[in-house]
DNA sequence: AAATATATCCGAAACGTTTCGGAATTTCTC
DNA sequence: GAGAAATTCCGAAACGTTTCGGATATATTT
């Protein structure tokens, strides 16, 4: 492959010349520098970044560490709507992505900052790697640029961004609420997730606001999976007949919901409204349309983005982002008879 | 950051010696590199990939060219499936994935050659773009190993991984041909995909096996969109009542055909049977459920990895590999009344 | 014409590894 | 105990860039 050297030989001249014009420094030639570029297209010459990155001490990528890179990870595309925004971002500042395998076994052994290190990136964004995994408080603990996606740290070099968890939850009650709804149920995601924490407080928030019992029993974990809700929900509807609406801290442990109470012959929403959580692409496909508080996962990966390259050219002090959510009143909820 | 010169020094060996010692080299004594591994350890060393790599001539990456990284590619799951089972590959190998940009504007000025050649990537992964892409035909014609997704090009260097889309059209029409249905029309991609023109000729193909009239003006592309399926169904339906079954090319087209059919007042799949093709998540989904083919996007994905692997390791001639569909009966098909 | 400024170029070091070829020491073989 | 073999180590070059500090030639100023 051909080299600088190459290019610098034919052109009789030298390497640092051969460098410099091809940079744009001033200090060359207009004619040299024409001359450097027609052999520099004729003999197919591009740059080794490698080479490059090494002495540069920076390496125009960014890291990816996600965990929801799996078989399954499928069904809720939030994962991928994020990196979306990611790779948006990114390219439009000429930052290529590179994915790191958290998944798989063969490179449990090496830590994330290792990888990132090794790999040399200028900083790393972090999604669905819980909050307290010894690897992640090892990249705290270094010095690399870092933002999460829904997990508050702060830090000189790390930031995150999230949406008001609070708040959405809120609005889903407030609706509840309004539609006449007071025995409302919960199925919360499970207790390492902070967003888990953060929409049961807007839960409960939301209940005294409006004046209705919280029952902590009508509380239950799902795990965030389809399944582990149906089955919490098939309990929690039958042995409490009287409870009148759901809601669910993701859509996925709403669709779980819906099959549940399918099962126990009660219609939707006739029987039993159900607000979900995050707006996947199957909330707005499903029979009826879910009820849910949507927010936007492709500009958070977007925002998560901008705010790496922010704090890694240390061009701004800011270490949070949160972005908008938004009630989207579908078919799952009507008013309470 | 720790180097392998601070390790000699500390070591007071050279640093040939911590090389080989960390490298598992079997000149070294068995205290030195005891010795050594505990100092490398002590201060955090990690070796740097990039002068690892600038001499080795391999980086341990592969590159990602994928064109569906795009804010609508959500909705299907293809290129997600398909990412992930890369991921799940390589990562078992031990070779890191980066995303190189297509969609954004800035990079558009370099090609997808020159990406791989800054970049040094082994190999390249591409999906979901254009056969007669400039970019792409680049590629080919320079030495770097690559696998398609879709794609049939063969080359001392490049390969693809598929599936049989003829017989995989084949087998919806079988299946519509054994409920009674002879008016199948069509709705397909658009005629720069590889895929849509295998489907058409296996559409065709099984309309003659079963001995069926097949109508030119009954084959339509819906560019793989949910809209334009819709629109192109309408007008089709419209036009020709007596149609009472369509083959789709994709299942988001097939979504878009029983929206055309609700739109028309027409049953599914009492008044209209429809066949998908992909099996995205949504299809099972959906109300009622989509027949369709499946391919397991996953295994493409990690078919594919594993293709390109022993490209680039010279291990196996082998340049093409195919996967298995199948037939997934479900609710959008009935027997014609 | 001397002094100064400007334009254009270059040599060499540095980035952090791997690896070739060999050297020094110890152990084995007969 | 001499030669052969094995063990353990090392120096230096190489990979392909960027960049610092200066050098040379030309243009400008006084």
């Amino acid at each position: 492959m051909a080299t600088i050297k190459d290019i610098a030989k034919l052109a009789g001249v030298s390497v640092t010349t051969v460098s410099r014009a091809l940079n744009g420094y001033s200090d060359v030639n207009a004619d040299t520098r024409k001359r450097i570029e027609q052999i520099a297209k004729e003999i197919e010459y591009s740059p080794n970044a490698l080479a490059r990155s090494l002495v540069m001490k920076h390496t125009k990528t960014i890291g990816l560490l996600v965990s929801g890179l799996s078989r399954d990870g499928a069904k809720d595309n939030i994962v991928f709507d994020v990196l979306t925004g990611i790779n948006e971002y990114c390219g439009s500042m000429g930052y290529d992505l590179v994915l790191f395998n958290t998944t798989t076994s063969k490179q449990k052994e090496k830590t994330y900052a290792q990888l990132c290190r090794e790999r040399r990136v200028d900083g790393v964004i972090v999604q669905g790697i819980k909050k307290d995994d010894p690897y992640l408080i090892e990249i705290f603990d270094s010095n690399i640029p870092c933002v999460l996606i829904d997990v508050p740290v702060e830090n000189e070099h790390t930031g995150y961004v999230s949406t008001d968890n609070v708040d959405g939850s809120m609005k889903a009650i407030r609706h509840l609420a309004e539609l006449g709804h007071s025995n409302i149920a919960m199925i919360n995601g499970h207790d390492q997730a902070y967003v888990s924490k953060e929409r049961r407080k807007g839960f409960e928030l939301g209940m005294v606001e409006e004046g209705l019992d919280i029952h902590p029993e009508w509380i239950v974990n799902g795990e965030f999976t389809e399944l582990k809700a149906e089955e919490a929900a098939y309990q929690l509807l039958k042995n409490n007949p009287e409870i009148t609406a759901i809601f669910c801290a993701s859509d996925l442990m709403a669709l779980g919901v819906m099959r549940a109470a399918f099962d126990l012959g009660k219609k939707i929403p006739g029987d039993l409204s159900i607000v979900g959580y995050d707006d996947i692409t199957l909330a707005s496909y499903v029979t009826p349309a879910l009820t849910t508080i949507a927010q936007d996962t492709f500009r958070m990966g977007y925002e998560a983005a901008d705010l790496l390259l922010k704090i890694l050219h240390q061009t701004d002090e800011k270490r949070v982002q949160l972005i908008d959510n938004e009630l989207k009143v579908r078919k799952t909820t009507t008013r309470c008879n």
